[in-house]
DNA sequence: GTAGGTGCAAACCTTTTGCAGCATG
DNA sequence: CATGCTGCAAAAGGTTTGCACCTAC
């Protein structure tokens, strides 16, 4: 299975940056990989508990910490002040779209964009470690729905 | 003098949306207009303050929050978790890189990354309102300082 | 006069931290 | 068996809200 397999690459890296690797950070790491979604902590311990409903939230907000320092997992704010995440294990880069309607995120890649930063921060000696890119407005669907 | 100027274009479009003018709001708006700087909620209520001292922290919040929705000010988040605004009355759009170590802001503009978002929207029937990008890295000097 | 704005303080929400006990490597 | 991890609960930080009073229009 997929995600037993991404399972272990997490645990082999986690433990070669001198983790430990313990039941909670599997469960939640298990947790993170199998949702296809972009989740919040609180989303992220609710799911956790309903297996193991002892997990403290320390734990999570520890655990999450430690996957996004070694990009497992990005955080995403939503600009209205929250904090999202996504796994990035298999998932190669890319944007976001949000819609300010329904909150659908919607993914997207453009290489000339990312290439056009990297220039853009060249020019200036810039050392590029990430970027973030959010389009916000309205998805097709709401804004059908909109006029209908 | 151009604040004046820029105060009386906030305050007539403020009041055409039917909210009031009051003597807080103006000390906000000329206050967050003189700032040439990114600003936090509690930066911007200590610099009312130093004119006004019972200026209230809840007015601060909310007149911002009126201002961003009329479009004059900016919400970013710094990627720290922190939010800094910044007034956009002539001032052309442009994106942000944030130095990570020093967390200075760096303004910077590409025609090409524009159009080319708007056509990666285009393609979805995304309707966009707005975007934000924003490159996380490290700044020239911090490099240097790294080395030296 | 009335709807909207203000100040205060308390509530809220999300994230972090101190600490004592526990389990991994 | 030492160090790192966990759970708990409390603290912290930033933002919002309820309410009574005030004021612009």
């Amino acid at each position: 299975m997929k995600l037993d397999q991404e399972h272990g690459i997490v645990q082999a890296a986690l433990q070669k940056r001198g983790c430990r690797w313990t039941a909670q950070r599997s469960l939640i790491v298990r947790t993170a990989l199998a949702t296809h979604r972009h989740f919040t902590a609180e989303e992220l311990l609710d799911l956790c508990r309903a297996v193991d409903p002892k997990v403290s939230r320390a734990t999570v907000y520890r655990t999450l910490a430690v996957l996004e320092e070694a990009g497992f997992v990005e955080g995403l704010d939503t600009g209205d002040g929250g904090r999202r995440f996504e796994h990035v294990l298999n998932h190669e880069h890319h944007d976001h779209m949000v819609c300010q309607r329904c909150a659908s995120i919607f993914e997207f890649r453009d290489e000339e964009l990312e290439r056009r930063q990297d220039a853009a921060a060249r020019r200036i000696g810039f050392k590029v470690e990430r970027h973030s890119l959010r389009i916000y407005g309205v998805c097709r669907d709401c804004q059908k729905a909109k006029r209908g």
